[in-house]
DNA sequence: AAAAAGTCCAACCGCGACAGG
DNA sequence: ACCTGTCGCGGTTGGACTTTT
């Protein structure tokens, strides 16, 4: 039985007060990120670390772009989700002042139901060969909704066996019906400094199994950088 | 106008990865 | 090599808000 991250009965739970919002940004504009088990306690917040990290990155960071998304992040969201699945920290590091959050919540509310009635099976981004009928469009996109059918969005096939072999960047785009127009190295031009330390740890080092890194090598990935 | 249904999003939970002892 | 603590991630939930009936 795994151990509580906190204290659960000396936290508080639900929505933020503005003064414990303002002792979280105080803190940390003091001391810095870092050490989130503590970080509660020193800040005099009765919360436990990882709600005070998720209230941090999620809301209170001063570089977050908050409002719309555009088109053009439509876009990316999509085609980094035909890449990479449902690693939204990835495709949130795509987007500047996105969050994974935002982004997940954003793909589970918006861009399923937009691909649905593109005639997109939004889980694996390949054409579904039976439009659904306009009568049926409505139902098909409210099933896709995050209060419909939630969960089983979809990951990249990868066959990790013993050798570590990766196959993420085929595994959406494998036959004809799948979306046809992606160019990412068009839409993609900002290089991440996260990705590209990712994949210079790769080289250097000995393959490892890691969420992090696991597509890093991956032939349509090195677009990327 | 009110109830029901649908939508959105902030926050929580549980798990895996990883570092340090 | 194993154990423990911490962090970060993705899935899920709860409730406020909006739209439809």
């Amino acid at each position: 039985m795994r151990k509580p991250c906190c204290d659960k009965q000396d936290t508080n739970k639900g929505a933020w007060s503005k003064q414990e919002d303002q002792k979280l940004i105080d803190y940390i504009r003091t001391h810095g990120e870092g050490c989130w088990r503590t970080l509660p306690r020193d800040a005099g917040l009765l919360r436990c670390g990882k709600s005070c990290r998720l209230r941090w990155i999620n809301y209170l960071r001063p570089d977050l772009k908050r409002g719309n998304f555009g088109e053009d992040e439509d876009d990316l969201i999509i085609k980094l989700h035909a890449l990479l699945g449902n690693r939204w920290s990835l495709i949130a590091g795509r987007l500047p002042g996105r969050t994974d959050n935002e982004v997940k919540n954003y793909w589970n509310s918006h861009l399923r139901r937009k691909l649905v009635n593109k005639g997109i099976d939004p889980n694996n981004h390949r054409l579904v060969h039976s439009l659904p009928l306009p009568h049926q469009k409505r139902e098909a996109a409210l099933s896709a909704t995050s209060s419909g059918s939630r969960s089983h969005a979809c990951r990249p096939v990868r066959s990790l066996g013993d050798n570590d072999h990766v196959s993420d960047a085929g595994s959406c785009f494998e036959d004809d019906t799948s979306v046809p127009d992606l160019n990412l190295e068009l839409t993609i031009t900002v290089p991440s400094p996260s990705l590209s330390v990712a994949v210079e740890e790769r080289r250097n080092n000995e393959p490892t199994v890691s969420k992090e890194h696991d597509f890093a090598l991956s032939p349509a990935l090195l677009l990327f950088r």
